[in-house]
DNA sequence: CTTAGGG
DNA sequence: CCCTAAG
């Protein structure tokens, strides 16, 4: 409970794509900003740990036949194969019956036309088998044991033998975005679908530039089933360039694209910060390591940032004017990661155990460090040219590596630190640490349990996230886990959010703290009201609140609203400092008579 | 940008 | 307070 008030409170401002409808509003607000609710988190969270380990290999590429490793769903009861098939159907029914097929085929699978013999006909299941071929089995089953590349945060990570989990594969956004690729401007975003959640939840971020090239170079890394290889690297963008949905036909290619990707209910998944100011980060090749153990250096030297480090992309902040430096960080490395399993464990578990591993590595309150020529920048407070970082010098090494931030590094930067990656809205979080045994040894999640004092914003914003139950190495490490609520920073994290917008940027728009109105300020406002009228709030403010920059008009009408119906209820319900019955009776007074009065002119009530 | 309302 | 549809 206190954890969803958090959670909700840490996903503010994500833009959620709303499946378009023909009753949307004609001006195009194709999209709101929708902040999961505590049935969505826990389904992500349950999908966090589940993603990926349904869909078995499917040997016949026949859809109809495909195996799933769990059925139903070991953790949440929702029969997978039913969902499959009611997917499959919902999907052959839009895709086909209606017209669709044969643009999203091309534009989606452009290794269909050579395989169109194999087709058994529109309306059956050719296109899907392709789909399933291409789409479900290579990346999905048959890449296990390699290494991937997984997007996280903007960036791609390898991870070593990790199972399919909630980062997509690449290959399909970039299917994706050749839907739609007509587009005109580079920098534009791509749309990414998630796919229902097992409860029902669907849920959808936008892709930005970012994304999109490491998806793409991932794709071509994977390559086992490249069918982009050859994308340029301007990868095809959305004709809209925004995130909004105008345009009935791209609604509607839009809106068949799910359909597409729902057919792996349970396959991946990833939540996409939308930025439209982010731009390519093309060719950039900074790349890091990632630093997960309790000290500061990472036990290994496999490890060590890569020389190819380099400056080039681009960093969105259009707002400052100062001489940018522009970065782009390619890719975070994940350390090779050990699973320790019973042989008698399914591959299910296995996958689960995996996904739990990474997720706990992700979702660990991770910390960026910098390293510039090998060497970690400390100092917080420093900037970029005073440290040695310039736009000139593309030459200087720069690395990054996440790390927990329990490491010593930055013991005293919570509060300022800019890659931080929680909230500042929180005022304490108990804090779980995860320590990986990287390279030997099983991987291990240690609990520790510190409170951090971050930024007090509000009173009485005591949240207190619920933390992991202890766990330990040895055994068992695979089911519930993974279930246990985990603190919205592993939302965060897996819902790659560039830790560089956590703070100082414009667009990561921070909830305004709570400021009650004191009751001089109700006076006011009642006396403005009363002279003006509901529905004048812009001249309430202005007559009554001029000086208070922080009452905005809309705060005034939220705050009358609010006193109307204080004055409705009986003072027993009041909360908060009491108003006078006198003041409240004046806004029940003032209320009805504007009620009457339309609030035409202004005529003096009373 | 404002207003009106739902969340 | 937030968010957004409408005007």
């Amino acid at each position: 409970m206190v954890l969803q008030k958090r959670l909700n409170y840490g996903f503010n401002g994500y833009q959620v794509p709303v499946i378009p409808r023909a009753s949307r509003s004609a001006r195009g607000r194709g999209t709101i900003k929708k902040k999961p609710d505590n049935n969505q988190i826990q389904a992500f969270e349950m999908l966090a740990s589940v993603a990926g380990n349904f869909l078995q290999k499917n040997e016949s590429s026949d859809p109809k036949n495909v195996v799933f490793v769990e059925d139903p769903c070991s953790f949440c009861g929702t029969n997978i194969k039913d969902k499959y098939e009611d997917e499959r159907r919902s999907f052959m029914r839009d895709s086909f019956d209606h017209g669709a097929c044969s643009e999203i085929a091309s534009a989606f699978v452009p290794s269909m036309q050579g395989k169109h013999d194999n087709h058994r006909g529109m309306g059956d299941s050719s296109f899907l088998d392709n789909h399933l071929e291409g789409q479900g089995q290579n990346v999905l089953e048959r890449e296990d044991e390699r290494i991937k590349r997984r997007s996280v945060n903007g960036k791609t990570i390898h991870i070593k033998g990790c199972s399919d989990g909630l980062i997509e594969p690449c290959h399909k956004v970039s299917k994706h975005c050749s839907l739609a690729n007509n587009a005109e401007k580079p920098s534009l975003e791509c749309r990414k679908h998630l796919d229902s959640f097992p409860n029902g939840f669907t849920s959808r971020k936008l892709v930005n530039r970012d994304d999109d090239e490491n998806l793409v170079r991932c794709t071509q890394l994977n390559s086992k089933n490249n069918n982009t290889s050859g994308a340029p690297p301007d990868m095809p963008k959305l004709k809209d360039a925004s995130p909004i949905m105008s345009d009935e036909n791209n609604s509607r290619d839009i809106f068949e694209f799910e359909n597409l990707q729902r057919m792996y209910p349970f396959k991946k998944r990833k939540f996409f910060n939308q930025n439209s100011s982010s731009t390519s980060d093309r060719g950039s090749q900074c790349q890091g390591m990632f630093d997960s153990s309790d000290t500061t250096r990472v036990n290994g030297t496999n490890h060590a940032i890569e020389e190819s480090s380099s400056i080039v992309g681009q960093q969105a902040h259009s707002g400052s004017r100062a001489c940018n430096v522009k970065l782009s960080i390619k890719s975070f490395k994940v350390p090779e990661l050990f699973i320790d399993i019973p042989e008698t464990a399914t591959i299910g578990s296995l996958k689960r155990t995996v996904m739990e591993a990474v997720t706990t590595i992700l979702g660990d309150e991770l910390h960026v460090g910098i390293l510039l020529q090998g060497k970690k920048v400390r100092d917080d407070s420093k900037t970029l040219i005073q440290t040695g970082i310039s736009q000139d010098d593309k030459r200087h090494r720069l690395g990054f590596m996440l790390e927990p931030r329990h490491t010593p590094i930055s013991p005293t930067s919570y509060n300022d630190d800019p890659c931080f990656l929680t909230t500042s809205s929180r005022k304490k979080l108990s804090r779980q640490s995860t320590s990986l045994t990287l390279q030997q040894g099983t991987y291990n999640v240690s609990k520790e349990r510190s409170m951090i004092k971050i930024e007090s914003c509000a009173k009485g914003d005591l949240n207190i996230v619920s933390s992991l139950e202890d766990t330990s190495t040895n055994n068992n490490m695979s089911k519930c886990r993974a279930l246990v609520a985990v603190p919205a920073i592993n939302m965060e994290a897996l819902a790659v959010v560039p830790f560089w917008r956590k703070s100082g940027n414009p667009d990561f728009a921070q909830r305004r703290i709570r400021r009650p109105f004191s009751v001089l300020e109700v006076e006011a406002l009642v006396q403005a009201v009363e002279k003006l009228g509901t529905g004048r709030w812009r001249d309430v403010k202005q007559r009554a609140f001029d000086h208070a920059k922080h009452r905005t008009y809309v705060d005034l009408k939220d705050k009358w609203k609010t006193l109307v119906h204080t004055a409705r209820i009986s003072p027993q319900q009041r909360r908060g400092e009491p108003v006078p019955q006198e003041l409240l009776d004046r806004v029940l007074a003032a209320h009805a008579y504007w009620s009457q009065h339309q609030c035409k002119h202004q005529l003096k009530p009373l």
